[in-house]
RNA sequence: GGAGAGGUCGCGUAGUCUGGCCUAGCGCGCACGCCUGGAGAGCGUGUUUCCCGCAAGGGAACGAGGGUUCGAAUCCCUCCCUCUCCGCCA
């Protein structure tokens, strides 16, 4: 969420920013009109609350019957009128909390411009894709063969977008989860694990609600939502918490599945493990001084990047522009790995700055070490991978002519030390 | 799921029966000052957040949300959470 003295103050810069997105910059003056009333009511309730606070005093000091049956009379008109400026004021705060909830964040002004995601920037290249001297074959004809996909079965016992790993394939992503959670561990990141299912205003916090609802799962009967990614749990761990200076910055790496009901993507990517409604991921998290939060980006970026060098995997760094950056981003840098059976690149990361936007909307502030009033804090996200898309790359990647795969060496040791899978 | 006890200004508590003098006392902690060679003790002062306002000042919040009332931490209702015991269960 914007800060509200932002839109009263620099609303043209509000604007350029919705532009800059593609996106229409009417609720910035949706937002002020509203604002405008708001103050209105609030300044005649607040002025007829302190008439009514000093008389009701009054009224219990007074010994004078009449007098005091007069004054009752008298706030009680006062009163309903009251009760009919706080209905007016909450109607218009809920408005007004509508329109600012579903503005996205500014993009910082390094963010390269841009019309969608064709116009993102490809900022290198790392790694050789591999020469095949064989047809490579996509990971939905090697899977099944090495028996570690079963497309049927999950659609057998859930529904179309649903898979069952096996054998070999739920070990290498089981793997895959282990040493990548280790691997942050190394880079300084605490480990959480948290619920997979979490109330709304978790939702909120993270930005996902009420904008994104439409690809949450949600169980009404105990209306609980199930997280889309373990940013939303991970923003909502310090909910209206204020951090001494000195235990920032905090870095954390979670597991978790990922819900999505992909109703924007509907027969997109339907083939293979690609996008399903759920997937597992391992995200790393930032709570940070505002000084902080550049350079912290780096930090996350150089160390998703880790994951794919480690992995072997050929990648390229790109930068979102304007019009592909994310609703809660300021900046943002997707990494791509190479995949040679689909003959594309893969997004197995996506790594964040979101300034205060989280922040403001979750409430989490830190006490500056000089004192003084509290801050809101810096927030950043980033996919330590994605498991399907990993485990796609690694299948496409490590494919030999004969069907078999070679598994990488980092992964070994959660494999039992098996370093070929072969049908 | 049943029974009971609770949720108050960082922490611990008082206040709730008997509505107004309670945004709220006390202790601890913390900050600053005095004192001291220095520290401690002691003494003093201060110590929530948000909102409206140029300011003076004002409004709001005692788990959350409703209600009663001129007036609610205090009375009524709903919900949430914590703890204890019982039941059930991976």
């Amino acid at each position: 969420m914007l800060d509200i003295n932002m839109l009263r103050e620099q609303p043209d810069l509000v604007r350029q920013s919705l532009v800059k997105r593609q996106m229409d910059a009417a609720p910035v003056d949706q937002v002020l009109e509203l604002d405008a009333q708001r103050r209105v009511f609030i300044q005649e309730a607040e002025q007829l609350k302190a008439e009514r606070n000093s008389v009701s005093k009054e009224i219990g000091r007074s010994k004078d019957a009449a007098e005091r049956q007069a004054k009752i009379e008298a706030m009680r008109l006062v009163g309903d009128r009251i009760s009919q400026l706080d209905e007016q004021l909450r109607q218009v705060e809920e408005s007004l909390h509508g329109v600012l909830s579903v503005i996205p964040n500014i993009p910082d002004p390094r963010t390269p411009l841009g019309k969608d995601e064709d116009e993102n920037v490809v900022l290198r290249n790392v790694g050789q894709p591999r020469q095949f001297d064989f047809e490579p074959k996509p990971h939905w004809d090697l899977g099944p063969a090495l028996g570690m996909i079963d497309f049927e079965q999950g659609v057998k016992i859930t529904g179309s977008r649903f898979y069952v790993l096996s054998g070999p394939g739920a070990r290498l992503q089981r793997a895959l989860i282990a040493w990548m959670l280790d691997l942050h561990i190394r880079q300084g990141y605490t480990e959480k694990y948290t619920p997979f299912m979490v109330k709304a205003q978790t939702l909120f916090g993270a930005g996902q609600l009420p904008k994104f609802q439409d690809n949450l799962y949600h169980d009404i009967e105990e209306d609980l939502w199930m997280v889309p990614t373990a940013e939303v749990p991970l923003t909502g761990l310090h909910m209206e918490d204020v951090f001494d200076e000195a235990s920032l910055p905090r870095l954390y790496t979670a597991y978790t599945p990922c819900f999505r009901r992909e109703k924007m993507s509907a027969g997109r990517d339907v083939r293979g493990i690609k996008r399903g409604h759920q997937f597992d991921k391992v995200e790393m998290y930032i709570f940070c001084k505002p000084e902080e939060s550049d350079a912290m980006l780096e930090k996350m970026r150089t160390d998703a990047e880790q994951t794919c060098a480690a992995l072997g995997l050929p990648y390229r760094v790109k930068q979102l522009c304007t019009g592909d950056l994310g609703f809660g981003a300021r900046m943002t840098y997707d990494i791509e790995v190479w995949s040679p059976g689909l003959q594309e690149w893969l997004e197995v990361s996506s790594v964040s700055n979101d300034g205060d936007f989280q922040s403001r909307r979750a409430n989490i502030k830190y006490r500056p070490a000089e004192g003084g009033k509290t801050r809101l804090l810096h927030t950043l996200n980033g996919s330590g991978l994605g498991m399907p898309r990993t485990l796609i790359a690694v299948l496409e990647n490590y494919q030999q002519a004969d069907g078999s795969i070679i598994v990488p060496k980092v992964l070994r040791p959660w494999m039992g030390g098996v370093e070929t899978i072969t049908p």
